[in-house]
DNA sequence: ATAGATTTGTTTATAAATCAACAAATAACG
DNA sequence: CGTTATTTGTTGATTTATAAACAAATCTAT
């Protein structure tokens, strides 16, 4: 795709920061436009160039991080899963601010969660063992789901707790545990 | 006057800003145009529509300085010199990254310390005692010249080990050194 | 010194952001 | 309920920023 203008990227950098800002103040759905304008210095209708209302800007929002999560696995697929598992929980850390934003705010909507949980089950998709009959009488459904759950699971935690382990070391963990599981 | 567009204000501080981070990192001389358009995030021929040069932003980046030091006289006219000092030190506080790097390249142009010291002479014009004769015999040039290059003094001092005495503390210290000279 | 590469300052047309004004939808409240 | 106020989404005219291209000036090496 050819580059897109300095000013739309501009204008939308500000937009979504803000977004993420006011959601640490309040419930979403109390958040204005005009306070998204405001907090991003940027003219209410200027909004209407880029977003359908709020509610898109978050989505995109949401959309622009499960897209990034999902172009790591193809830089990941060759190695093992605890070494796969470490750009991931740095990407968690330097977005601290998002997923703690959209993990901690429930009546999130669009539930964040379900996003992030279907984009990791279908990353995992390729990753279960067939070659040895460990997982024999196991179904890919049970085993995505279980995998997929405990991962968000484990995410949501970390980054609820304030991040007590370095990345590197939930990914020796994390990595660990999904090997058992797939 | 009237509001100014908010485009302006928001290029006109990218580019104020970049200058100055820029100057942090090499000389003013070896700062090129583009260096500062991608620093700001803007398109080389903006700076064009609000600048002349290179220099002209510096200087208007200068000139803002100087008017809003020269603001704060009104304010502080009627209190003695120690309490009107206080938002001075407080002001060269908080711009501390441009007081720094203005001080610190002695080959900036147009000689910010020489602008300032104007500034501040000129503000203490109306303040040298004439009704006590504690002053007989003293010309007003002399004085304005030692008091001023004294009070620059100690700000360059200040500003360049890194601000070792909080501002109110230097607004006793040298307020009290000002009512002794003028 | 001079050939080659950068940097500069200007110009174009185009695209994006702005402001102000508006009616319609929603919320707030007595 | 009805009425006021706020928020929303859209519009049109205008201003600003953008990219790309250009010649002229300045820097850099050989």
């Amino acid at each position: 795709m050819g580059k897109v203008d300095r000013r739309i990227l501009k204008t939308q950098e500000s937009l979504k920061n803000a977004v993420i800002e006011l959601m640490m103040e309040k419930n979403f759905d109390d958040i204005t436009i005009q306070e998204l304008a405001d907090r991003a210095n940027v003219n209410r209708g200027t909004i209407y160039l880029h977003y359908q209302d709020k509610f898109d800007l978050l989505d995109q929002l949401i959309e622009i991080h499960i897209n990034e999560l999902g172009e790591m696995d193809a830089w990941a697929c060759e190695l093992n899963w605890v070494d796969a598992l470490v750009p991931y929980f740095e990407y968690f850390e330097k977005n601290y601010l998002f997923f703690s934003t959209m993990l901690a705010s429930k009546g999130t909507p669009s539930s964040f969660s379900t996003r992030l949980l279907a984009s990791f089950m279908k990353g995992f998709q390729g990753e279960i063992d067939r070659e040895s009959d460990r997982n024999a009488g196991l179904s890919d459904e049970v085993m995505l789901q279980y995998a997929g759950t405990a991962y968000v699971g484990v995410i949501e935690w970390w980054i609820r707790n304030g991040m007590p382990y370095p990345p590197h070391e939930m990914a020796k963990q994390v990595g660990a545990l999904l090997e058992r599981s797939l």
